[in-house]
DNA sequence: TTGTAGGCGTTATCAC
DNA sequence: GTGATAACGCCTACAA
């Protein structure tokens, strides 16, 4: 415990130097010596110590990923992509949760101790994040409108993309419509988007039917399950419901009051998450290009480190995918 | 780019202690300096060194999770409980992918940048980590018998599954059976647990229906298209395969080649993944529990670093869920 | 080929 | 309250 190069330098009767270049082949040794520092480098259990290598260095010789989570559908499919990439530049890379319930953010970010960051958490501020960024330490952010000479940032279209979803029931002549909503830029975005076709295309969008979830399962399922509750309500045609993970517990909880999907109303999710095709019935979705954002994040990155590039602004395109879980009774006839 | 304490303290005028007490609240400064050096270190955009701080305190401040991959259903399950415990805890965790082809083991954890570790990576050797267990770095591997003063070794039962496997299957009255196995340490596990029930319950285990897979899908559906291929060939009544995921690509297979699981092959899997649950038939599987496994790993090496607690040996169980994939038509029958 | 010495950025020790 | 100065463990001129 503590072993230095300086213990294996005395125990091997030589000096740092001669140690340092033997361990790291980096210079000129006697095979003799050269031994006798191996030698007693073992029989001490001497370990290195990286701290302080990269302290003389520079270089912490890996990128950081940070992100809400590192598991579940969406983040095991976003990693996947930059995990992939950085593999095959063999950069090595190390993730991080930084879960938004404590505010916390890692010492790696915090302290410049990665030569490189990929950022997808909405709670780290923009000011801290243009102070990391440099020339030593570029950055790439995930779905936040953020630019600068050492910061790329990459975004899905979410206003575009349920913008698309309005046009899309208009075009399938609903006559009536309810949504559930997210939270945190991302809801925001989306709402924005939704709206904007609402309007646009003058939507029937039911006041009450406006719907507030978090993106996750769970709240969305209670509070379309509250709302079928009340006798007052009287259920649109169409919800679109902001992520797939809702629009799956939607169902669930309109199949429990005993209504049909699509039968007695048609469900629209958003990501097109691995699951939104394995559902009974299939949902009808956007899709959004998860593992290409982690891949098109990790090339980012890599590209400003090695090349020196300037920081960027890319947008990627979503589409949406037919399924089983919309379907219109008045389609074609004219609005 | 490059800002140091000894900017800051120039700036402000003061000494590098004052700037640090200042910074850190660490020490007595007076009110109007400390403000002076708030001021010089925002203007000058100053970043401390995570780098040099940990030098100083030898603490890096977060444990590392090493494992193969950080994506797929079981990699995800298991994050998943390392992931929860940790962040109860509120203890930082970085994780790091160490691809098995690249063989590369991160500088983290080859030169003991990381308060402890959670090994999951069959090819990092036995002597590294022995080598850097230690006070204040203890480890906990899994799936490796491996145990010593700073590293605890938690296994999931696969011998004694895979024998029950064989039981399971003598009991149901099967009359011949075949088997898809896997690679490595877990591969050999398997394996002799399974020949063990074999030998002891003198199954009639098909010679040439012994296949071999890498536990993963493509190579195990390759193998059983092949040895389907093969007309002098005759089917068993029941395969086993040594992971879900090949047991599914055998059904694929099996399915291609017009037969059907399980009216004339029986099929039970291992590991039982989610997707196990979903698939049509539902696969007949061990179930082994990955999230608790990483909850376990996390707490126990949680515990070692908190209360310097000695390294251990732990072993969870597994249970045989049935489901639709293996049905005998000969039950109960004597053998 | 070998060794001495200075520096990486920080905190801790100890005088003032 | 304040400020030199010595660690921390390593690398690397530079000198021998």
């Amino acid at each position: 415990m503590g072993v230095t190069i300086k213990d294996v330098a005395r125990e091997a009767g030589v000096s740092v130097t001669s140690t340092s270049y033997a361990l790291n082949n980096s210079g000129p040794v006697s095979e003799e010596k050269k031994q006798r520092i191996y030698d007693a480098a073992k029989k001490l259990g001497y370990v290195p110590s990286g701290v302080a290598k990269s302290l003389q260095s520079k270089k912490m010789g890996f990128v950081g990923y940070f992100a809400y989570s590192l598991s579940g559908p969406m983040f095991g499919e976003l990693i996947k992509g930059v995990e992939d990439v950085f593999n095959c530049y063999s950069q090595d890379m190390v993730a991080c949760c930084c879960s938004p319930h404590i505010r916390k953010v890692t010492r790696l970010l915090k302290e410049k101790m990665v030569d490189g960051a990929i950022v997808f958490v909405e709670h780290i501020e923009d000011e801290l994040l243009t102070r990391i960024a440099s020339e030593d330490c570029p950055i790439v952010v995930m779905d936040r409108d953020l630019t600068g000479d050492y910061i790329s940032s990459i975004l899905i279209d979410n206003q575009g993309s349920a913008y698309e979803v309005g046009r899309y029931i208009s075009r399938q002549g609903f006559q009536s419509v309810g949504c559930i909503m997210g939270n945190g830029y991302d809801g925001e975005q989306r709402e924005k988007g939704f709206m904007d076709a609402v309007s646009d295309y003058r939507l029937n969008l039911q006041k009450d039917c406006i719907l507030r979830g978090d993106f996750q399962a769970e709240i969305a399922y209670e509070v379309m399950k509250q709302w079928l509750m009340d006798k007052n309500h009287v259920l649109p045609e169409v919800i679109f419901a902001a992520s797939d993970e809702m629009a799956i517990s939607a169902i669930q909880a309109l199949e429990e009051c005993g209504y049909k999907v699509p039968q007695d109303v048609s469900i629209i999710g958003m990501d097109d998450i691995p699951m939104a095709a394995m559902t009974k019935p299939a949902l009808t979705t956007i899709h959004r290009p998860i593992y290409e954002l982690g891949r098109l994040a990790a090339t980012t990155l890599y590209d400003m480190m090695q090349n020196h590039t300037k920081g960027s602004r890319q947008i990627l395109s979503t589409y949406l995918v037919e399924r089983e879980s919309c379907v219109s009774r008045h389609k074609g006839e004219p609005i």
